[in-house]
DNA sequence: TATATACATGCACAACATTCATGTATTAAC
DNA sequence: GTTAATACATGAATGTTGTGCATGTATATA
């Protein structure tokens, strides 16, 4: 790395402004500081950001090109750093949450909502990248609390019981099939079914609900968001699996229906899944107990 | 900001190696040197990055929070870097390039090649979020080419023609309507209809064929990605209307098929927008230039 | 108890970014 | 066409600070 922040800064404060004298005091600086500051920035680089054009500097196609990557990053440092200070502080602790496998929120500013009244000292962020692998998102540390379904029991991760929630046959609202009180996997066998994920995933549906049965669907399509599934459905393009809880919404707005999946039922337990590294009543442990809790008041039944 | 980039080099090389000196080792500093560092950056930011658990250092809460943020931007800072270097030196010239409207790259890395044989002092970056604003994209500098659909004709922005396409029906493979010569906007009225757009995109299909005719699909839904929309149209779930162009690898691969509209057809033309202010022979012009020779060449009829 | 490992500290030196004052080139004003 | 104003560059002095060396302290191992 042959820049420092102050140069990054200067190429943002430059693109942003148009001119160095402004630029200049917009850093704090003198005019004549910046100018020093670009020249070295260019000799460090071994090339030219700007050229003159008139009396006024023009940013170069590299220079460009450059300035994009300091528009980009520099956002992220800052608030990096504001996030560090309120966490250090203890002001706010900051507790990065993400969901796994579904994309669903829609219960999130409710939640943030109450963790804001019972714990106003915690601040949530939702982190989205969590929802492909959040076991290593938690370990890697993108992640202070992962909401997952079904069993995973990993060392060094520790589950807390959120709620027991059902996997059930989505389809179009109405359809025939979602009039009767529970469906086989053989019911499934002429129809088109979405999947969220290319993998076999533990504990969910086609581990123990299609695979025991002997059951292949027919026509069987991945599309990675459950939105955009439940969207597909609700089209009458089809019927997926899923987590009562992921379409709780789509049933309450009675875009779609759902069927209970075999005589008994098929259960999910969802957890909290925070790091065993974390100390007790930690930020993330707090708000994994909250979310406990949440699940357990009645305006959530 | 108050830390500057040898402190987030820093953050990155202790989460990575685990120890001062091996650390400081690769940051070419002494381990005295890091250990200062270390302190100096928690002074700056006035709390705590490591704590002491026996002998050795281990992350705050806080610590590793802000350390996120170093192993996210640290490479994309570097890559700018390297992409300078590149650019200015005049070893490769830098030309980033994105898709309007389409997510559709089966033709890159064949036209990445050839740009590397005519032009091999030109590099070429892929830029996916051109998709979905692609002249702001332009006028912010975050592209330099965007291949486009239609007549957008903006001021500061040129369009270099590359080819004639055509919007058809896209339709399961040798589905009954695939057989006329064409169809009208009324065959249209029954059908399941995708589309890759919330907006109505001027020159193209609900502006051209069907708003005209008066007809309103029954059922519309809207799926962002081009090749999700084929996917679910090879599935036999519903058709669109898109470019012929960018259905160019299922059609070959006989999973879908595709009619003409109207009587006359519906033509569509393809081009290169890049910024007006680029210089002549500029890179991202040679790019747009090797672009329209390369759509010419029988290779790709 | 002795030795090795892991990190911290005090001090001196060298590097370098900033300011002040001034210079140069371009545009606007009269 | 001359003068004034604008926009940025340059040179030298100065003060801040990051670094290495030598050494110190605490913890783990033999």
């Amino acid at each position: 790395m042959k820049l420092e922040i102050r140069h990054w800064q200067m190429l943002k404060a430059l693109s942003e402004l148009g001119n160095v004298a402004q630029a200049a005091d917009a850093l704090g600086i003198s005019q004549s500081a910046l100018s020093h500051r670009i020249a070295e920035a260019e000799r460090r680089m071994g090339g030219k950001f700007f050229e003159k054009e008139g009396r006024r500097l023009k940013l170069t196609p590299a220079g460009a090109l450059i300035t994009q990557a300091a528009l980009q990053t520099l956002p992220i440092l800052e608030r990096a750093e504001n996030d560090f200070e309120l966490d250090a502080s203890n002001e706010k602790q900051i507790v990065r949450l993400g969901v796994a496998s579904y994309s669903c929120y829609y219960w999130l500013p409710d939640f943030i909502q109450y963790v804001s009244e019972k714990s106003p000292n915690i601040q949530l962020r939702l982190v989205a990248s969590a929802t492909q692998n959040p076991i290593t998102g938690l370990q890697h540390g993108s992640v202070d609390i992962v909401i997952a379904p079904g069993y995973l029991a990993t060392p060094g991760i520790i589950p807390t019981p959120l709620f027991e929630d059902e996997l059930v046959l989505v389809t179009p609202y109405n359809h025939d099939l979602s009039h009767n009180a529970y469906i086989e996997a053989q019911d499934l066998s002429r129809q088109q079914y979405y999947t969220y994920s290319q993998n076999v995933l533990p504990g969910f549906e086609y581990d123990r609900f299609i695979r025991p049965s002997g059951v292949i669907p027919q026509q069987v399509e991945v599309v990675e968001m459950t939105d955009a599934i439940i969207e597909l459905i609700s089209a009458g393009l089809g019927m997926s699996i899923l987590s009562k809880w992921a379409v709780d919404a789509a049933l309450k707005s009675q875009r779609v229906s759902c069927t209970q999946l075999g005589k008994q039922g098929l259960d999910l337990a969802w957890s909290a899944l925070t790091r065993e590294s974390e100390k007790k009543n930690s930020a993330a442990k707090q708000v994994s107990s909250l979310l406990a809790l949440w699940y357990k008041a009645p305006k959530h039944k």
